[in-house]
DNA sequence: GCCTTCATGAACTACGTGTGAACCAGGCGG
DNA sequence: CCGCCTGGTTCACACGTAGTTCATGAAGGC
């Protein structure tokens, strides 16, 4: 079985001995390069971040893992009880997650349930909404069966917009989740990307993407009659 | 939001607070026939089967709602760590597991992200106060279930003493919590942002925003009934 | 009954967004 | 190596909506 990487180097005591005692190779790293430079040529098996050190240096290596080419899954993280609150905005960052102190057994339950989910392919390659459908594999996107011709940056707005549907983002929300977190231009760049996808998509269809006056964009409708 | 179907009837109390504390409305079932016949019109919204008094009849269940023509989803299952072994065989009878006794805020986040896994999104943040309800995620509000077109200074202000029910707010205390520290402008303006909170909210419902004589406003009922 | 305070309607102003087009940067082919 | 082409960013302007102010009348308190 090809290894785990581990954040940090070394980890803490308590994971070494669960991830040995359970069975599983691994090897630490604490930078994204170092990451980069001791991936086994199959790539890793999956990943095992703790954030109870060092916050800031596990959400990195989090972003950096899930940015690539071929986002890294699965993806555990270990966080101490006291920052559950932290997770809430960085849901798509990880896969599942394992408090602190470690109970005996569930690191390993957990690391098995997520490579038997994984294994089972339960993520969906394909986001729909309504008649629209976006193929994650191939980039590429279409509307009432039409195939829409997008950009890299519309199919990554639209992408992202259409995850998280009926919610109302800034447009310096999207800038720092869709363009980057150290990005720094205009907010109206996303006005006018804004505009090319309602364009892209028919006339009929361009109220999926809504403007919230004041506040930023909106895809879909919100779901709350229900 | 859907209830969840919880297991067994009645739920062990730590499950009880921790629902109730996270703000999930739920129905206990402790048979297959009582969850079916629970069951909402738009179907739960997910499950949780604590295992701890009954592992077969939990096991039952998971079995019974994983094997309907739309399986059941998400499936959190609830387990003494002392049980972990048992889950093993069981891989596909559940998304996502939580250990006894449970950590505080682990069973929200854990629900939480498994609402996010599933597509469904988070729980929407929503402010209820009697028929009226404000979604903080889509910047929408709605009263009686009708959607309420405002705009942003009046959905602000809205926000914000919705927050506060009963409580009185100076002219002066609004402008500055509502429009900005620094603000500086006639007072009335706020008067006329009442004005058309309460013509939007219909006849009925405009006595929400009361109108304190010689102080200022204040939304809801007070305490004293009066 | 007078004075203060608030509601109402309408006019004024200003800000936010849509839109068209120009400006760059990188990639590819001639 | 140069120039075109595509895609991303920025700018300028116009329009509409939303926020503010004002004038007036009604209501409440002393």
């Amino acid at each position: 079985m090809e290894p785990l990487l581990v954040f940090p180097d070394p980890p803490p005591p308590a994971l070494t001995h669960a991830l040995t005692g359970a069975g599983y190779p691994f090897r630490p790293a604490t930078t994204s390069d170092e990451a980069t430079r001791l991936e086994p040529e199959d790539g890793w098996a999956g990943a095992l971040i703790c954030s109870d050190d060092d916050p800031e240096g596990a959400a990195a290596m989090c972003r950096h893992l899930r940015k690539r080419d071929i986002p890294l899954e699965p993806l555990l993280l270990v966080v101490r009880s006291s920052h559950l609150g932290s997770l809430e905005p960085r849901e798509d960052l990880f896969d599942d997650f394992c408090l602190l102190p470690l109970q005996p057994g569930e690191l390993e339950a957990r690391l098995k349930h997520l490579f038997w989910r994984t294994g089972r392919g339960t993520r969906p390659e394909l986001i729909e909404y309504g008649p629209l459908i976006l193929n994650l594999e191939t980039y590429q996107a279409a509307i009432d069966g039409r195939p829409l011709d997008l950009t890299y940056m519309e199919y990554e707005l639209l992408r992202f917009l259409a995850t998280h549907p009926g919610k109302v983002f800034t447009r310096e929300m999207l800038l720092s989740r869709v363009w980057g977190y150290e990005y720094y231009g205009g907010a109206r760049t996303v006005d006018v990307h804004v505009r090319r996808l309602r364009a892209k998509l028919s006339e009929e269809h361009a109220a999926l993407i809504q403007t919230v006056r004041s506040v930023g964009y909106r895809f879909g409708q919100s779901r709350w009659g229900l």
